[in-house]
DNA sequence: TCTGGGGTCCTAGGACCC
DNA sequence: TCTGGGGTCCTAGGACCC
């Protein structure tokens, strides 16, 4: 029997989270961004998005399209604390939970659904008690892979539960214009169409991958499965996150030498905050630097050892910015650490081979020549492994 | 009315080594 | 006095997603 996954979206995230810490927001048109006049929404309620209003779109255009529009400044550490708590009632029937991100998640629902007369009912049973508990909305794709149930979960919000069926694919999914394709956004899309693939369903009839290569490289094969409701990839149910960023848009352009100092300062201290918390270290570190005209440029620098701590972070960074500043108005700045590895993890690897070298080396090449003496076959490693036990 | 912040993944060129 | 091909690492840029 296949797999059955769940594709959980929370709908309005930040907008419910919102609600939660102020309810006489209930029922408004309210957006979630920054305050200053550079913002964009991040979430739109539900009563906001009827006037058009959507993530991404500058504040000033949504509250022309919406002049009563409540603007909140988000309160992102509640969000992630509400967050853990969504993924942990998710938890509570399975422990095969992959967070995909801040709202979403999917879990392999395949073993806890026997407990239920119908399938579904337990999708219904989650959806009410995140409601009733949490006061999050939420809504379910269910399908026998992790593509197919993220198009479910998608194609009915809010509080939805979608069931898409391979068999189902043809009909449900094929009739979409490619741009809902996950992984087709906007610069893409135009290349597709002038290829003649206006639908999910065009996509899946290709039969010659290599005619996609030059627009969707070597996922080109990867997408056509897809889009014929094929994927096997598996749940990946540690988060391990593989980068950790800080940035921050200027309210004014600007490029004064102490100005740009202060706010690397502030940038590396927080992102050192938070690498610490998450117990991670990294090799890699960017700047990226944006001029006034949107012009942006990322330099990067490969690190002999892993850093984490702000005094590092603020060096770099002020090298990185230094040598690769073009002197003209500034408008974004940020920091980024990449390649990163436990800090835990990197001591205790470090304690195997505390022993000062030469002392070990010594003992190794003496063991060694004691062994060959007696015709013996010891490896380094066996060597290694016996001066540290002993 | 211009265009946030935090991520992931892919491509491509050049350096460098064998 | 010029020349190969493969592999890996580093760096820059960009598409896409939430």
């Amino acid at each position: 029997m296949g797999k059955v996954l769940f594709h959980i979206d929370l709908n309005a995230f930040f907008a419910s989270a919102e609600l939660l810490l102020d309810p006489s927001l209930k029922g408004k048109p309210i957006a979630i961004s920054g305050l200053s006049k550079r913002s964009v929404v991040a979430t739109a309620s539900y009563e906001a998005r009827q006037f058009g209003v959507h993530s991404a779109m500058p504040i000033r255009e949504a509250l022309s399209l919406c002049p009563q529009l409540i603007v909140v400044k988000g309160h992102h550490d509640f969000y992630e604390e509400l967050s853990d708590q969504f993924i942990r009632y998710v938890k509570r029937y399975t422990s095969q939970v992959e967070k995909a991100s801040i709202d979403e998640c999917y879990a392999d629902m395949s073993e806890a659904i026997r407990q239920f007369r119908r399938p579904l009912d337990l999708a219904w049973q989650l959806q009410q008690e995140l409601s009733a508990d949490l006061h999050l909305k939420c809504s379910i794709g269910v399908a026998p892979n992790k593509f197919l149930a993220k198009m479910a979960s998608d194609m009915k919000k809010p509080m939805g539960i979608t069931v898409l069926r391979k068999q189902e694919v043809p009909v449900k999914l094929w009739p979409l214009p490619i741009e809902e394709m996950r992984g087709i956004g906007k610069k893409t899309a135009p290349l597709m169409r002038e290829k003649g693939i206006l639908t999910i369903g065009d996509l899946a009839h290709i039969t010659q991958p290599e005619i996609l290569q030059p627009i969707l490289g070597k996922n080109a094969a990867i997408f056509i499965r897809r889009a014929r409701g094929e994927d096997d990839r598996e749940l990946v149910c540690e988060s391990d996150v593989k980068s950790m960023s800080q940035s921050t848009t200027l309210n004014y352009d600007f490029s004064s030498d102490e100005e740009v100092r202060v706010l690397f300062r502030r940038l590396a201290d927080r992102l050192s905050r938070r690498l610490m918390e998450e117990d991670k270290q990294g090799t890699l570190a960017s700047v990226s630097i944006r001029y006034d005209d949107f012009d942006t440029h990322v330099r990067s620098r490969k690190l002999p050892q892993p850093i984490f701590r702000a005094d590092d972070l603020f060096e770099i960074a002020m090298e990185l910015f230094d040598e690769n500043y073009e002197d003209r108005p500034l408008r974004h700045l940020g920091i980024s650490l990449s390649d990163l590895s436990g800090i835990h993890e990197q001591r205790q690897q470090m304690n195997l081979f505390d022993t000062p070298v030469q002392e070990a080396t010594g003992e190794l090449i003496e063991r060694l020549n004691r062994q060959l003496e007696q015709g013996g076959h010891l490896t380094t490693a066996g060597c290694l492994a016996q001066s540290r036990r002993k």
